[in-house]
DNA sequence: AAGTAGATGCGAATCATTCGCAAGTGGGAG
DNA sequence: CTCCCACTTGCGAATGATTCGCATCTACTT
C-alpha cells in the first residue's frame, strides 16, 4: 500500500497535503488543495514545493491538463489509472483499464520506455446532449 | 491532402506560420515557431492568435508537454501520431503506430470519445547511457 | 536541550498565455 | 482599379500557473 514516504520530515504542511490527497481520490490542482485545506498559513508556494518532493519520491502522480493549463496532482496507488475528460464541463472520469497495448513501438532505437500518459477527450453524456440541444 | 483554410484570410502572419509548419515535421511551440520565423515584426500574441485559429479551423492539432508546461502544434496530416519523450533531453521521437486500443472504455455511461492524447516518457538511448554513467 | 539541515512564510520574479485597443490590410463590391 | 470595412495585427499590459529568494522556523539527531 501507499504510505508517507520516510525520506521526508513530518511537517505540518506535508502531512495536511498527504492527508487530503489520501482522503480524495482524484487528481487535484494545487489550487484546489490548497482550498481544501483550509489552513490559510499554508502558502500556495508551500504546496507547489510540497508536491515536487511528493512526486519525486514516487508518492504522488502528476497529469495535466490542458484546460486550463495546469499540473494535476494524485496520490500514487499504483493503479495505473487514466481519464477521460469532458472538453465542455471538465469532469474527469477514470478509465475503466489501462487503453494502451502491451507492446509500445517508438521509432528510436534504444528509447527506454519509463512511463506513459493517456488522456481520452470527448463528451460526457450530460454535455453531450446539451451540445446537441 | 493539407491546405490552407478557405475561411482564414492571407496575411503575412499566418502565410509564414503555415508555411513553417508545413516545412517543419515536428510540434512546435509558439516560441519557437516565432524564433524560426525570422521576421520580428511577427509578434507573439499575434502567434499564438494564429495557432488558435488554425486549430479551430482543424488546420493544426495542438498536444502538450508536462516539462517544460506549454502547448505544441504541428500541422494536422490527419496521421494520429503520438511522441514519445525523453525525460532528461525533452527530445521527441514519434511513435510508429498508436499504441491504443481499439476499445476505450470509460467509467462513465454516455460518455462520447471523440480524441485521445497518448504521451510515452523515458530515456532517449543517450540520455541512457549518460544516467547510468 | 541544543544544534543544524532542511522546511516554510511571504512576496517578488518568471514564464506561458490571453486581452485590449488603436492602427493596418485583405479581398469583395462597385 | 479603388473604396470600404470586418477582420488582423502590433504592441504592451494583464492574468494565471509555477518557481525562486531569503529570513525565519522546526523536525529530528546527538
Amino acid at each position: 500500500m501507499n504510505t508517507y514516504p520516510t525520506s521526508l520530515k513530518k511537517t505540518k504542511a506535508r502531512v495536511a497535503v498527504y492527508g487530503l490527497l489520501e482522503k480524495e481520490n482524484q487528481p487535484l490542482s494545487p489550487k484546489e488543495i490548497q482550498s481544501r485545506l483550509n489552513d490559510k498559513d499554508i502558502w500556495l508556494s508551500t504546496i507547489y514545493r510540497v508536491l515536487q518532493q511528493f512526486e519525486k519520491t514516487k508518492t504522488i502522480v502528476r497529469s495535466s491538463s490542458i484546460d486550463p493549463p495546469q499540473s494535476l496532482y494524485e496520490l500514487d496507488r499504483h493503479e495505473h489509472k487514466h481519464y477521460a475528460v469532458c472538453l465542455r464541463c471538465h469532469q474527469r472520469f477514470a478509465l475503466g483499464d489501462c487503453p494502451l497495448m502491451d507492446e509500445v513501438h517508438v521509432d528510436a532505437k534504444g528509447f527506454q520506455v519509463l512511463e506513459h500518459r493517456v488522456e481520452v477527450l470527448g463528451l460526457c453524456a450530460m454535455c453531450a446532449i446539451e451540445v446537441r440541444g
